[in-house]
Formats: structure tokens, C-alpha cells, sequence
DNA sequence: CTTGACCTTCCCATTATGGGAACCCCATAT
DNA sequence: ATATGGGGTTCCCATAATGGGAAGGTCAAG
């Protein structure tokens, strides 16, 4: 497979696969004599697993960390596992901050009688929270 | 109060309040014979504004439209309240995202042995999602 | 008048991704 | 054989918001 077929059977975009290269996230691609990366299905496999990885919104480091574990045959699942929940974890966090977030601003929102006149909680309490409603 | 003061104050770093100025958030600041910033109070409070929308998770785009209303005199409470609501929209939308990544990874890791032994299903699931447990 | 803390601008780096230019290659239709 | 379209290649640029650091000017206190 040449690099264009690779990123359609794995959802990763050529751009993207030249990228992981070149940041050794994936081999360097043997090449054609005109230069042409080549793929196996091995490597449209991986493509694949990053991709997955990726869409359970890893940072780069942690998908280097568990394509690694992915390719040695004597990993711990234990290890896997350990990774996983890492993420979880700062997934769950995130989420915790992102609610705080909505939820502040949905009870300034609530305050708000949202009508034609310039009085407004959410700008009074934006601008100086010590005279909260 | 010349930059690291307006900083200290708003809880806004100096880098910060020039890249502000550069992108035309916050108007350019007066500055004195051997071209110090100067800024008085009220810049103050609207780098603090600018921080508490931020706070909120709010894109600068956003924070923006924000600084807008909340400077005009004749805003009407109706478009900071639409404004407010669909930020908080947005969040909601991301921290569903998040929580179905997050689930999905937890479900994989509970089938997860976790022990000395390389077979994993996070990882088998990951290579290949048709073989869901 | 020195010294240290603060200011200025300018450049660089980050993360992961895409856009585009300039140029080369391959297969197919004429 | 050749023109042509659809790849491929590299290289550079841009993003959003932030920090780091260098080189050099300024201010205030001792």
C-alpha cells in the first residue's frame, strides 16, 4: 500500500502519517525507487490502534507510551491496564473542571432576566465576583 | 501602574497583557517618555474580566464578543445571557465527549486482568474493535 | 554613580493538524 | 509514444494561547 491507501484504511490522514514518522511515533516507511512510502497491513494495523488511541483523546505521550506496550509481546497487562486508568483519570478531572465551568456560568445565566435593558449578574459578577448575587 | 503591576493586580501576566494589545483585545496602552505602558485602574478591572472569562473556559473569540458588551453602555441583557448560554452549551457538549471516552476506556480496562500476563483486552479492543468483549 | 529590578522588542517553542507550492511519478486513454 | 490526471515527495506557513530568553534601555534606592 502507498501512503494515501494506508490513511484511508486506517482514518489517519497522509499528512498525519508522515507526521508520526518524522516524530518516530511510527518506523520510518521503506521506500519504491521513486521514494514512495510503502505499507504493510502490519502498519495499517498500528495506524489503526493510534487512531483509536487518539479518539480516547490520549496526548501524543501516552499513545508512544501504549503503542509500545502494544508491540512488546512481553508487556504486563497489569501495565496496560495502570495506563489506562491514568487516562481515565485525567479524563474524569478534566471533566470535574469543565462542569465547575458550566455550572457557574448556567446559575449567572439563571440570574439573567435576558431582556432589552443593559443590566446584567453575569457582566456584574464577571467584572467583580466579591459582590456575588 | 505600568505592566507588572496591571499583572500582579488582574492576574494576568505581563507576556500576556502585550499579546492582548497586539491582537487588539485590550487597547493600546499609553506609555510614558521612555515608553513604558501605563494603565489605570480600569484596565485593571478589564484584564480582570478578560481573566474571569477565561476562567470560564470561554475561547478568545468569545471573550471578545464579551469585552464588547460588557464595555458598551446600551448592551442589552438579552445578547450576554445568549452569549453565556451558548458557551455553556458548548461545554456541556465537550464534557459528554469526554465522559463517553472515559466510560469506554473504563469499561475496557474493568475486563482487564491486570496481572503479569501479556494478553490485554484494552489493547486487543483498541487493534481490533469487531472483537468487543 | 552603581546596582538590581523592571521595562522594551524580537525571536523561538509548544501540540497536532491542515493548506499550499513546486516538483516528480505512474498508469491509463488516446 | 504521449498527454493527462491523480498520486506521491519535500518544504514552508499557520493555527491558539502561552512561556522562555536574549539584548538593551530605565528607574529608584543606596
Amino acid at each position: 500500500m502507498n501512503i494515501g491507501e494506508v490513511a484511508t484504511a486506517s482514518g489517519v490522514s497522509a499528512k498525519m502519517v508522515r507526521y508520526y514518522e518524522t516524530i518516530g511515533l511510527i518506523p520510518q516507511a521503506r521506500r519504491t525507487e521513486a521514494g514512495y512510502r510503502v505499507y504493510s497491513p502490519a502498519d495499517m494495523h498500528m495506524l489503526r490502534f493510534i487512531r483509536r488511541a487518539r479518539d480516547f483523546g490520549m496526548p501524543m505521550e501516552r499513545v508512544r507510551q501504549l503503542v509500545a506496550l502494544w508491540r512488546d509481546e512481553h508487556r504486563a497487562s497489569r501495565d496496560v491496564k495502570a495506563l489506562a486508568l491514568r487516562h481515565v483519570t485525567e479524563l474524569r478531572e478534566r471533566i470535574t473542571e469543565l462542569t465547575a465551568m458550566a455550572d457557574a456560568l448556567q446559575e449567572l445565566a439563571d440570574c439573567c432576566q435576558g431582556n432589552s435593558r443593559p443590566e446584567c449578574p453575569i457582566l456584574r459578577d464577571m467584572a467583580d465576583p466579591s459582590t456575588a448575587a
